[in-house]
DNA sequence: CTGAAAGCGCTTACAG
DNA sequence: CTGAAAGCGCTTACAG
């Protein structure tokens, strides 16, 4: 049924050592003898068995990765970045999802045992962490996404989130703005604190800084921005402006304002974190602070593949530019 | 380094064959040989080498799956149906977007020629529906998650997009809409006629068919739905109801009435088709008819592991429920 | 119930 | 420049 090495070779009258250098290496062949060997391959359409090569060379050309959901609403341009990069190396990619327990945790810690890749790329493993520590130890290549913790013992690659909380309070500063709401993600990640700080430092240095009663933190659903904001006008607070800490969040600032009858961005100004998709499409489209999401994953893929090919990292630790996307909900019609 | 089968041997005592009793079938073996050999498996930590398996078994226990783009706002549903699927029966998942050209597309079929993967599951494979024809005569089991085409060739999942069309018209007539607007996706998709069918057919049960100059071909994007209605209402055509054949263009839709200063729904009422994360999140949230996309990846992974199996498929063609989500794009406050 | 041996389809020293 | 042979880590008739 399938065509083997064997096969070419016997068309060919070579030995099997002869097709392989044909398929493996620069020189070492003769130039007639190269030519006719690949002749045959093509004709016979011969590919070798990924099963056997990585039996033989010890490699799976395969790398895995590791995310917690796929339905978060930026996970897909991570992946395509991951993909387009891992497929035009010639690599394959092998997706897991393990958020089923202890169970999936550990079906997917024996595929590496098994040798099924070569290397990971993991996003924001909160729970799993420990594991992944593990892993990297006992010496699997690990390139960390790193949306959400601080991880300076694996190489990973993040978003400048500080640098982005202080150009949303730039931005905010720029159209007038010196009472802004936060509404902050989970306290614990570490991006969560970055952006905070530098949104702080940012205010305090024009000489205005943050009302802490309007820090609030927030869990990154539209349902908490939304009825966070609710709460907080019911109970009186003041505020011209809404730095959310995601798109979602900012999402449902907009729905709660609009509640409550308060023109964005006249009466209060809007800004988020991530530019998702939707981001654009909202009403008013939702100005925010771009994280280059696929840029990231093409970034991460690099950086594994490099750890692969046995090259030194130049840098453990990769920081994108972040950059804010002005749209109408801080800058009027 | 690696832990393999020859260690667990030696240090249980017994032959290789034995352990590979013990790992793989369920009888054949002495119950206390057995114990004894499951605990120095469990102590070494053994984890067969998935290359060695696939290519003494002749099979991957890895299955591939081949999508024309991750950032399509519904294709992580899918993508976490399938993964979940798949992962809970020990399987592994590759993933491929061949979508850059010909090169992309000769790499994804030697992975196949190489026995990366036993089955394959695709989405919407416009351009490369032929190659997968292709594949599938040569013997490699696919399914197809089919929101577009109509392939009854291939076992395939999809959504019942008849009815769907059927069930946004039942809608607005319900809510007393006689003259709608058809933004309609492009009509060389097998799923556009039939929710287009659905759709007439149930207007002209109603007495009241469509007007032809109110069905416009568009291409399922925001930018599209967009333009196509604010041509439309600048050449003075009225209408008391979109019906929009994805939910990108329906929030198009809604842009270009807001600009055109139109109320939603008092006005025009507005359906979208999908069910995509955001619709519930719009201004106006979007009344759309939902497909399942995640019991679509799921069903049709379960029918691919099906086939692996060795099982014959009761249907070749598993048509899944559509249902109508009712928001205030239709409902009013 | 158990094991020796061949085989899956490659790669890679080693020898010439 | 080329090939015979061993080896990668398993499974599976076959024999006992």
């Amino acid at each position: 049924m399938r065509v083997t090495i064997a096969d070419v070779a016997r068309i060919a009258g070579v030995s099997k050592t002869t097709v392989s250098r044909v398929l493996n290496t620069r020189d070492e062949v003769d130039h007639s003898t190269r030519a006719h060997v690949r002749e045959v391959i093509d004709r016979l359409g011969y590919v070798p068995s990924s099963g056997a090569v990585g039996l033989a060379r010890g490699t799976s050309r395969t790398v895995g990765m590791l995310v917690p959901s796929l339905t978060w609403p930026w996970m897909g341009e991570v992946l395509q970045g991951v993909v387009d990069t891992v497929e035009a190396a010639g690599f394959g990619l092998l997706l897991f999802t393990c958020n089923r327990g202890t169970d999936s945790v550990e079906r997917f810690t024996s595929q590496v045992s098994a040798g099924a890749f070569d290397g990971l790329l993991a996003v924001e493993p909160e729970d799993t962490l420990a594991m992944l520590a593990a892993l990297h130890r006992k010496g699997l290549p690990v390139v960390l996404i790193d949306d959400r913790g601080r991880h300076p013992e694996f190489p990973h690659v993040t978003a400048a989130n500080r640098e982005g909380g202080a150009a949303a309070a730039r931005h905010l500063l720029t159209v007038g703005r010196r009472r802004p709401l936060v509404l902050a993600g989970p306290l614990r990640f570490g991006c969560v604190r970055d952006r905070l700080d530098g949104f702080e430092d940012a205010y305090a240095a024009a000489g205005c800084p943050l009302d802490p009663a309007l820090v609030i933190e927030s869990d990154f659903t539209e349902a908490d921005g939304r009825e966070t904001v609710r709460r907080l006008l019911s109970q009186g607070r003041t505020f011209d402006a809404v730095f959310a800490h995601n798109d979602l969040a900012a999402v449902g600032a907009l729905a709660a304002l609009r509640t409550a009858g308060l023109r964005v961005p006249d009466e209060v100004a809007v800004i988020g974190f991530d530019d998702i998709p939707m981001a654009g499409l909202m009403y008013p489209p939702l100005t925010t602070v771009q994280q280059p999401m696929r840029e990231m994953g093409e970034t991460a893929a690099r950086m594994l593949l490099a750890l692969l090919a046995g090259e030194e990292l130049s840098d453990q630790s990769v920081v994108l530019p972040t950059s804010v996307v002005i749209r109408q909900s801080t800058a009027g019609a």
